[in-house]
DNA sequence: ATTAATGTTCAGAA
DNA sequence: TTTCTGAACATTAA
């Protein structure tokens, strides 16, 4: 599910074990399952970054990005089931992708990439193939930067339901499918309501309650759903699934209202869930 | 035992 | 141009 939160939260757990430290072996981890999407391929990949050091970990909506000396940039992108772990993973057999890093004595430290489903993707780009595939062209202003004013000229510009604009990554990035409904509950906005039809005083809740739920959600370090398969970086659950108010809990009782069951619809094929008496069409 | 659903993204079609 | 559909994959619930 990785989502703006847990790949910030990913980012952060790696980030004092990476940054600055030099590459010493990067390979595939030998599991029965399909080949992840790598490219341009772990060897090519391998011969551009090994001796190389890592100089800034950073997010980029919903990636992680590893600067590297050199010029070259390697961007994990997690999708559903990835993660990026400095122990400890779910199992052994989704284990894809191995860093070790230079340690001075005999032992090795090592960056892994686990997958469950395997959509996860690796590239190793140059700067300019990063500002080109993940420029603004492509990725909207990242949901966390967002001011009032970019929820309304972006909301402006198109006509779907409030929900489905909130997952589409060029008009702003980083929410997902989980996010997108306990946002929407928090602002107290119907998910079918129109995003261009929005009143100035719903998107300046909109915009609150973005800032309100992902900042929480970093500070809980990510929801980690029944599944159990979202870790930190250190293999620890996250603790924001036990403040969802909404999400997947379609039939029980609003957490604020206290009353209306949560009801679960169906847009754009993706569940969504809200509670008709907390936020109504108007 | 099939079938549907699960957090994401993108190509290609409508 | 914008919006919708299906596919990529592995696993679990129905």
């Amino acid at each position: 599910m990785p989502e703006l939160p847990e790949v910030e939260t990913m980012v952060r757990g790696i980030r004092p074990h990476v940054e600055g430290r030099k590459l010493a072996a990067f390979k595939k981890c030998r599991c029965a399952c399909k080949p992840l999407d790598v490219r341009p391929g772990v060897a090519r990949i391998r011969q551009r970054i090994v001796g190389r050091t890592v100089t800034k970990v950073s997010r980029l909506a919903k990636r992680i990005v590893m600067q590297l000396d050199g010029g070259n940039a390697l961007v994990i992108e997690p999708r559903m089931t990835g993660l990026m772990l400095l122990a400890d993973p779910p199992d052994r057999g989704h284990l894809r992708l191995e860093w070790q890093f230079v340690t001075g004595k005999g032992s090795s430290e090592s960056l892994y990439f686990w997958d469950r489903r395997g959509l996860g993707t690796v590239r190793l780009y140059t700067q300019a193939e990063l500002s080109e595939e993940l420029g603004p062209a492509k990725l909207g202003p990242d949901a966390l930067t967002m001011t009032a004013r970019d929820w309304r000229e972006r909301c402006a510009r198109t006509s779907r339901p409030i929900k489905v604009a909130l997952l589409d990554q060029k008009l702003t990035a980083g929410i997902g499918n989980l996010y997108a409904s306990e946002i929407l509950h928090l602002a107290k906005i119907h998910p079918a309501h129109a995003a261009d039809e929005l009143q100035p005083r719903q998107l300046k809740r909109l915009h609150t309650a973005v800032q309100h739920v992902l900042t929480t959600a970093i500070a809980y370090e990510g929801s980690t759903l029944s599944d159990g398969t979202y870790r930190n970086a250190v293999s620890r659950n996250g603790r924001y699934q036990n403040e969802h108010r909404v999400y997947s809990r379609e039939s029980q009782p609003c957490l604020t209202c206290r009353k209306i069951p949560v009801q679960r619809i169906v847009q754009a094929q993706r569940s969504t869930f809200f509670c008709p008496g907390c936020q109504p069409m108007k």
